[in-house]
DNA sequence: GCGGATCAC
DNA sequence: TATGGTGATCCGC
């Protein structure tokens, strides 16, 4: 910021590095070294308050269907499971299985785009009753962990397991063990002779690694449908966790404040619920591409956002959001998700700059 | 409050 | 042939 703009005419062909310099020497108590200051120092009260409502308490986690509308249908339709396809429309993608993604057939893709991509496509149209039948399924089992578990959508549902695991101390072994019917155990392709006879039961811990563990199999044992999960103190880590070892796989956050700023500095801000495309092309712009680099130019966001922006920002920049989940009846909204307007907040900004 | 922009599913 | 439908928040007016 401080750094000299050659954009005007008679400035080309100085010595820019030479300037800079002299400009940069001179600068430590300048008025705009000042202002640098007290936008951090603005930064930080805001840093401060999200720091002093950290909350590490709580365990929640976020189940997420593996490729949940396309799993059902190969379940129901076993030769499709070697085929590349997708459910939805020639308009429209839902989702689409693993063999299918290898060509780049994603989500929310027209079908016809996908039809380009991978000529063998073979697209099912939605059986919506279908889903929510089996969604029905699995929430019958969250809601045997947390009573006032959050269903986000079909598919996905944070839980609080907080209360439980204060519970499942005094649970004895059978209450922590599942078992498959034999009507229902698969033989996978995998599997040898032996496991067919094998007895597919499995007992549970006491951790909130072993509760996911437990979920997931207790899911995949009634819908013979797999999921991931993220376990952590908070909304925003436990999602990002559920997508990290997926498919049917999970990931734990420990409520550790140092293990957590570690991971979120690395961590694409783009993949943080309510980071989009316009936020990271807006963020892009400003060469903030992490979440540990929303911290380290704070400065700089006070400058450019509103109070709310900064704190959503800020929040991410720590690993921190709500762990109060709203029960999926009467939720009217989601304290991790938010926007902001950043063309019409910005095009206020720019016309006081011209 | 309303409409526009953004975001998630 | 053809690029969803819905519900939520934040912002400027």
């Amino acid at each position: 910021r401080m750094a000299l703009n050659d954009n005007k005419a008679g400035m080309q062909g100085l010595d820019k590095d030479k300037i800079n310099q002299i400009i940069m020497d001179n600068t430590v108590g300048s008025r705009f070294y000042m202002n640098e200051q007290k936008r951090e120092m603005q930064a930080d009260d805001l840093l401060t308050e999200i720091e002093k409502q950290r909350d590490l308490t709580r365990t929640i986690i976020h189940i997420d269907m593996d490729a949940f509308y396309a799993s059902v249908e190969e379940r129901d339709r076993p030769e499709l499971k070697t085929k590349p396809m997708a459910v939805g429309g020639m308009d429209m993608l839902s989702t689409s299985n693993y063999v299918a993604r290898k060509y780049g057939v994603r989500a929310a893709m027209p079908g016809f785009i996908a039809k380009k991509l991978c000529p063998e496509l073979v697209i099912v149209p939605l059986n919506f009753d279908k889903y929510k039948q089996v969604s029905k399924q699995t929430q019958e089992i969250f809601a045997e962990y947390d009573a006032n578990f959050s269903g986000m959508s079909l598919d996905e549902a944070f839980l609080d397991i907080t209360d439980h695991l204060q519970k499942r101390i005094l649970y004895d072994e059978e209450e922590r063990t599942f078992h498959y019917h034999h009507s229902l155990a698969v033989k996978q392709p995998q599997d040898s002779d032996s496991d067919l006879s094998r007895n597919v039961s499995e007992t549970f811990g006491f951790s909130p690694e072993d509760v996911a563990n437990e979920l997931r199999f207790r899911i995949h044992q009634k819908t013979l449908l797999t999921a991931s999960a993220g376990i952590a103190p908070n909304t925003m880590l436990a999602k990002i966790g559920s997508d990290l070892n997926k498919p049917n796989g999970q990931t734990y956050f420990k409520p550790n404040r140092e293990e957590i700023l570690k991971f979120v500095k690395d961590f694409p801000v783009r993949k943080v619920n309510g980071v989009g495309k316009v936020t990271e092309q807006l963020l892009s712009a400003l060469d903030i591409k992490k979440c540990g680099d929303l911290y380290h130019r704070r400065g700089d966001l006070v400058l450019l956002f509103s109070e709310i922006s900064c704190s959503f920002f800020f929040r991410i920049s720590l690993g921190c959001s709500s762990n109060v989940l709203e029960s999926s009846g009467e939720r009217k909204s989601i304290s991790t998700e938010r926007t902001f307007n950043a063309i019409s907040e910005h095009k206020e900004l720019f016309a006081k700059l011209e």
